[in-house]
DNA sequence: CGGCTAATGCTACAATGTTGCATTAGCCAA
DNA sequence: TTGGCTAATGCAACATTGTAGCATTAGCCG
């Protein structure tokens, strides 16, 4: 039996029925810890810094998985580059934020479009996407200091 | 002295400086004629179509002068393509639908997310992108007799 | 018409993502 | 624990979308 301290992100990719396997846990750990959403060079710098050898083909595959398995989420970027975030929130219908001055993208759990608007007839919405672009609180911040 | 019939689109294309070339003329002409937006195979398909030879990094070219002269304007799709529409519409913050079952992009001018949202202390967004993925009028109306 | 140079077209390259296939390693049962 | 099945990995090659450099063509203007 093993012991009850492998991590939860180990436990969530077992629930899947999918095989606990290093890189797996790895990436989903390193979604799990970043307050924001991640492209593929981040995770990977991320996993080499961990002294985690990988391929570049199993990233983009354990990405895809994690997501098709409900525990990350994709954000398509302006640079159109997938940026992923631990969390299966992508039916959950709230906003991102891409912040211009440092490049992050924030969730914004407060704001839900769906709820907001009507579409013209005929139309038939089941999910949208709201990115805003501009300035986000962190940077705001510095600014006062900097421009 | 030019005739009177020269197309609305080469006058657009002088009036911004530019030189007037076939492809600038037949590249506008096509976003004109459109409805929807269009990705770079769509518009190299329609120049072929139109017995216009062309080159893909000109066509690239082009449409990034028509989008800096404001002459056009881009989405970007799910597919991580860049999408053109005539008209430098980028900067009215309309919405746009993206149809699951045609592929389509379409401008839903009415809807303008910025004045509808209040984000959280300390943002501060330039402008918003919303778009919504479901099935539009159109393929609505297609699906009674078909699914 | 002649010349200046913007625009074109070609080739090569960059970034991001995908496919095929041989090898490795998780998982389960004995 | 061990052995075997096969999912997951790693490698190489390819696909798509977009860029950069540079020689040539063709708008524009006098």
């Amino acid at each position: 039996m093993p012991s009850p301290d492998v991590s939860p992100a180990a436990h969530l990719i077992a629930a899947s029925g999918g095989r606990v396997t290093r890189t797996r846990i790895a990436v989903l750990e390193i979604l799990q810890d970043s307050p924001r959403s991640l492209n593929h060079d981040d995770i990977a710098a991320q996993l080499a810094a961990d002294g985690m050898p990988h391929d570049r083909v199993t990233l983009y595959r354990t990405l895809d998985w994690l997501v098709e398995q409900g525990l990350a989420h994709r954000v398509i970027g302006p640079d159109r580059a997938r940026r992923f975030k631990a969390g299966g929130e992508t039916r959950s219908q709230h906003a991102h934020f891409h912040c211009d001055r440092c490049g992050h993208v924030l969730c914004l759990e407060s704001i839900r479009p769906e709820e907001q608007f009507t579409l013209p007839a005929g139309f038939e919405p089941d999910r949208a996407e709201l990115v805003f672009h501009g300035t986000c609180a962190d940077c705001g911040r510095q600014r006062g200091a900097k421009a």
